[in-house]
DNA sequence: TCGTTGACTAAACGCTGTTCAACAACTACG
DNA sequence: CGTAGTTGTTGAACAGCGTTTAGTCAACGA
């Protein structure tokens, strides 16, 4: 049953096989990127709420039922578009939160957090508020090494930083890292909905939040 | 046309006519509130998503196509309870800024948003996290006196107090009200939509960041 | 009693996500 | 080469959605 043929492993056989399997694997993978890429496209243009299997099929030239070929559900292809975002998200935190400085990585880091959501309007609010589906996924402890879980470790370590060059000395680490990555996401998340408002500008906020954390009592000035 | 047969001023024929036209009236009125109420209803119980005409319909006895000889669309409901939850959010919000001492005042303010945040999760998400149209009926400046305006108004007077107080001197009266309420909002938001990852307790957080700003730089302590 | 008004709804339209049987095309093998 | 079998693809359907409209029916005023 499980035995192997021994001319399986003649090339003049194999060759030709192997090949077919690899080229319907290699499309299988290209046809799934395009859907996702489709979705992404339909997302950042026309909105989460424009994004419908019908609509989706249409612009990948394939029936609606093609798309369940390669992925479960819609929220499947939401999800898996989040956790793109999320990975997006931790590269420009991780890049602000490389300064030596951790007074002027956590300014840089609030200011590349907001412009990240400012410019990924739609995207973001599917990956923060949404129906909250992707986020367990985003963050499960399960998937240790995903994105979310490694943007949540990054702050983290900033505020570890930060209190040890004496900002916050009182505060619990966690809840201190918590702070800041909500009030980040207070500023951009009420900036997408709140678009009749004209609230102050995504920047001057997120510079105002960082600063008032970053000059909490206990503040030892670090040198430059 | 216009003119009124002198017999209308008589009981004996007025009283029936505007009788019935009262009773229509105050029966429209009822029933246009009972489908509030159990939109209210489902919303909570079951989230806003689970909020549908027909399910609407089922639940008050009458046929879908009857909820539209009360309400413009489904939008139009969401949005009335939106306004609904505005003003219960205003008046915990009023009772704890109402506190003498603006620093107390502002801990105070942050655990009631908090409070009433996570105490009706449902209801905010309606009212902050949906597709943007109610926060814009809520804070429209034509609608001067609408519970959003007043909420907002409410974290500027708040932010005012504090500066005189001596908290923030130097940092703009409406962005540092605006931070003040995107701090909260982003707590909230955050413990709404991550119920898989263990954050620190909301009003933990709440106090951190109301002592964090009213902790900032020239702070003069007030009396008591 | 009759005509009018108003409340009410069945049915339909076009949309949604999703499933499944059937079809077509390509591969493998005798 | 032809045939059996696997694989990719889809039309059609199901259940549900918000919304509209034509039409029924009861209550009212004259």
């Amino acid at each position: 049953m499980n035995s192997v043929p021994s001319d399986m492993l003649d090339i003049s056989k194999e060759g030709p096989q192997l090949g077919v399997q690899e080229r319907r694997e290699r499309e299988k993978r290209e046809q799934r990127q395009k859907i996702l890429n489709a979705a992404l496209q339909i997302i950042t243009k026309e909105g989460y709420a424009a994004l419908s299997m019908r609509r989706l099929a249409e612009r990948i030239e394939y029936s609606p039922a093609s798309i369940y070929l390669h992925f479960g559900s819609r929220e499947q292809i939401a999800q898996e578009l989040s956790e793109v975002g999320f990975g997006e998200l931790l590269q420009q935190l991780s890049a602000a939160s490389a300064l030596p400085n951790a007074v002027h990585a956590l300014h840089a880091l609030g200011l590349a957090y907001v412009r990240y959501g400012m410019e990924n309007r739609e995207m973001y609010r599917l990956m923060f508020m949404g129906d909250s589906e992707y986020m367990i996924a985003a963050f499960s402890k399960q998937t240790e090494a995903s994105a979310g879980v490694k943007a949540y470790r990054l702050l983290i370590d900033l505020a570890t930083r930060l209190q040890k060059a004496g900002v916050m000395k009182d505060a619990a680490t966690v809840e201190f890292a918590e702070l800041i990555g909500m009030a980040l996401h207070g500023i951009v998340s009420l900036h997408i909905t709140c678009i009749g408002l004209q609230l102050a500008s995504p920047e001057k906020l997120a510079r105002l939040a960082t600063e008032m954390l970053s000059a909490a009592p206990g503040l030892v000035p670090e040198k430059a």
